[in-house]
DNA sequence: CGGTCTCTTGACGGAGTTCAAAGCTAGTGG
DNA sequence: CCACTAGCTTTGAACTCCGTCAAGAGACCG
C-alpha cells in the first residue's frame, strides 16, 4: 500500500465528500499507481478504455484519429483531471479514442470491474463522481460557447491563460488541434500576436 | 398526486437504476408538473437556474445571448432530456443562459433544496444521475469531435439525421446558431443540398 | 392593411485552409 | 562527436468556406 501516492487523489477527493478510514484504505486497493513517458500511449482505438485516470502530475491528452491521419485533441488532461473514453469505459465497447502522455506524467488508475464495486460497496463514491461529472459537464459547456462565440486567436489567448503550463511543454501541432485550426494557421496567429 | 404525468420520468429512471413504491413516491412528490408555450422562458440570464427541467415531450432549448444580440444554441432538448443550467444551479450562482420552449413542451422540474433532500435520502438516486451526467459527457464529447472534424454542410446532415423532428418545428436561425453558423449561410447550404 | 420577423439572394470581404518548400530541432546510429 | 534522418515549425501564394451588409420576398398578426 503506497499510501502516499495514493494522498493527492484522497485530497482531491475530500473537496467534495468525507472519507472515512475505511473508504481512504479501499483507495488505495483499488487505484492503481504508474509512471508513464513523455508519448505513451494508455488507451488504442479498436481496443476498449481499461482505465480511468487520475492525473497526479504531468499532462495526458484525450484525442480522436481520425482516417485520414490527423488528430483531433478534444482535452489536455493535467494534474488533478479524470482521464478517459467514458463511452468505452462504461460500454465496455472498443474506443475510437486515444490517451497519450504529452509530458511525463504520473496517474492513479482504476479498472471498470473495481470501479464498479467501489461504487456499489461504498454511496459515498457514487456521490463524489456524481460531482465529478456533474463540474466536467459544466465546463464542457463552458468551451461549447467559447467555440461557438470566439475566434482562433481568441481561443488561443485564452487557451493560454487557462493553460500555461502546456505552452512550453505542447508542440503546436496539439495546440492547434485542440483549438480546431491547422498548425499553419496557429504559427501566423503567434507571430501576429508576438508582434505586438 | 399526478402520478400518470410522473410515470413517463419513472420509466426513465428505472431504465438505469431500480426503484421501490417509496421511491416512485417520493418522485411524485419533489417533482412538478408544468406545461409551457412556445417561445416561453423558464430561465432568464442574470436569475439563479431555480430548476432541473426533465422533458416529457415539446423541445426546449438552452442558450446563451450574447451583448451584441446573438443567440448561441448549446442544446436542442428533446423529450426524455433533462435541461438546466447546471453551473447556475449547483453553486447558486446568476445564470448566463437562457432556457426557452421550442413549441409546446410539458416538463417536470425540481428544485435544487429539493434536489439536494432527494439524492440524502435516497441513494438510489445519486448512481442514477451519475449515469445521467455520464451520459450527457459522452454525448458532450461526440458532439466536440463533430465540430472539430466537420464542414458545416456536413454537421447540417447530421443535425437533420439527429433532430427529424425539429426541422418542421424549429427557426432556420436557432438551427443555424445550433450548427454554429449564420442563418444566410445555412439557407444557401439547404438551397445547395435540395438541388442535388 | 401596415409592421415585424424570418428566410432568401447577391456581391463582397476576411478568416482560416491547402499545398509546397525550406529552415529547425532533436534523436539516432556509426 | 558528427552526419543523417524525421518530425516540427515557418513562410508564401492561391484558394474556399463562411461571414457581413444590404435589399427584397414571404409569412404572420393585430
Amino acid at each position: 500500500m503506497v499510501r502516499h501516492k495514493h494522498q493527492g487523489l484522497i485530497d482531491n477527493i475530500t473537496r467534495y465528500v468525507d472519507l472515512n478510514d475505511i473508504e481512504k484504505e479501499e483507495i488505495c486497493k483499488v487505484f492503481q499507481y504508474v509512471k508513464v513517458n513523455n508519448g505513451e500511449i494508455m488507451s488504442h482505438p479498436g481496443n476498449i478504455c481499461k482505465y480511468q485516470h487520475f492525473v497526479l502530475n504531468g499532462c495526458l491528452k484525450l484525442f480522436y484519429s481520425a482516417i485520414d491521419g490527423r488528430d483531433h485533441i478534444l482535452h489536455f488532461l493535467p494534474e488533478q483531471w479524470w482521464a478517459s473514453d467514458l463511452y468505452s469505459y462504461f460500454n465496455q465497447y472498443p474506443s475510437e479514442m486515444m490517451i497519450q502522455a504529452v509530458i511525463d506524467t504520473e496517474i492513479l488508475q482504476i479498472e471498470k470491474k473495481n470501479f464498479d464495486k467501489l461504487l456499489k460497496e461504498f454511496p459515498v463514491f457514487e456521490s463524489f463522481f456524481r460531482i465529478i461529472y456533474q463540474n466536467a459537464l459544466c465546463a464542457q459547456h463552458k468551451k461549447t460557447i467559447e467555440t461557438l462565440m470566439l475566434s482562433a486567436r481568441e481561443r488561443y489567448l485564452n487557451f493560454m491563460e487557462s493553460f500555461p503550463m502546456l505552452i512550453q511543454h505542447v508542440p503546436l501541432k496539439d495546440i492547434a488541434s485542440y483549438l480546431g485550426i491547422t498548425p499553419e494557421y496557429l504559427s501566423r496567429l503567434r507571430n501576429q500576436i508576438v508582434k505586438k
